[in-house]
DNA sequence: TGCCCAACAGGACATTTGTCAAAGATCTGA
DNA sequence: TCAGATCTTTGACAAATGTCCTGTTGGGCA
């Protein structure tokens, strides 16, 4: 059996029925958008929090001397959105973009709350997963204060190995917090 | 009226009755710590998250080189632990210890979902404290792609104006993710 | 097909930050 | 109160990283 990514990502957490995925479904809208479109513009209000089931899209905020930062990439079965925004109902500081044609399954916060109320196993899902984000951003926290660009980058391709073949190295830099230059050089140690 | 500060904090997102509270009391433990004491070792299972009543801790890193890493503070109000290690039931990767004498309200995992189970309303509070938790590391993460040490000290000012009068500048220097040298060398500018 | 642009590598130099060593300053407990 | 411990500052130098630039490559699109 050929279970839906989102079902599988549910079940680890908890069991659900066919009856009771058909119900968590009907609160997801299909989204689908092309390679380089923008799904939440700086400014706007951010109506979703996405889960993506084909594609890669990417969360980034541009400074004020223009330079680009990448907050987080999302790859197949990632969540992703302004969290800020989503959660607080404020306008984004951030953009999220696509980097490859995506398709998504798409939650207001509204039928997140919905959904969470309905079915409590749906609440610990979420819980558990917000909970395993927190954890997950120390951890990239903990790399800055004790990691170099170099053992960031390894880190990183130790962490998430199909990225780097997906993405620009001028964005894996970004994420890392270095310039393009200094990743370039890093990789040119390795040969 | 001078409500506790645990439910003066509960309240800015939910709403209780007098008795409602005191069952929620009844889940935790009065623990009181002494400066320099260490409340969880690295390689302990992490049986409580702590609300800070009164006092300054620190959940902290030893790395290979014998550096420490601060990954952060707790002063009044805040909820400190190595999250992973409580929430996953595991050994501790990291070091909580007390930087004053605390006093703090303890909570076992298992006594945090019986109240959520217990009283909705604090698995809402729970909630939503752990996804603002999200949002700020997400913050922090941020300003380490986006900021140089001198930027992100001040951010720190302005973000905990209070913390740096109870903490050594070093600590400070940890939290940032520079050396104590090159912080001192910042704030001289200042002059 | 051929053109164009994004992506990448690399050099030269500037700036930031780290390292090591030492000297002051401040705190703290007997 | 004093003496040791801790904390902070400072200087000289090294290492890491950023900036600006140029040239090459390779793939996508008219």
């Amino acid at each position: 059996m050929n279970a839906h990514p989102l079902r599988k990502q549910i079940e680890e957490i908890v069991k659900l029925t066919d009856e009771e995925f058909d119900f968590v479904l009907e609160h997801f809208q299909k989204k689908a958008f092309k390679k380089h479109q923008i799904v939440l513009h700086e400014g706007d209000y951010a109506p979703f929090d996405f889960f993506v089931v084909k594609g890669l899209m990417r969360v980034s905020r541009l400074d004020s001397d223009g330079k680009e930062h990448i907050l987080q990439f999302g790859m197949e079965n990632w969540w992703i959105t302004d969290a800020e925004a989503f959660h607080h109902k404020t306008k984004s500081t951030l953009m999220v973009d696509c980097l490859e044609d995506t398709q998504t399954l798409s939650l207001t916060l509204e039928n997140k709350e919905k959904l969470s109320r309905a079915l409590p196993k749906m609440q610990t899902f979420f819980f558990k997963k917000t909970t395993n984000g927190y954890i997950a951003l120390q951890k990239r926290i903990l790399c800055f204060l004790s990691s170099n660009a170099n053992d960031r980058y390894h880190n990183l391709l130790t962490l998430y190995p199909g990225l780097i073949q997906r993405v620009p190295k001028a964005m894996i830099a970004s994420y890392l917090g270095v310039t393009r230059e200094t990743l370039s050089r890093l990789t040119k140690i390795e040969a």
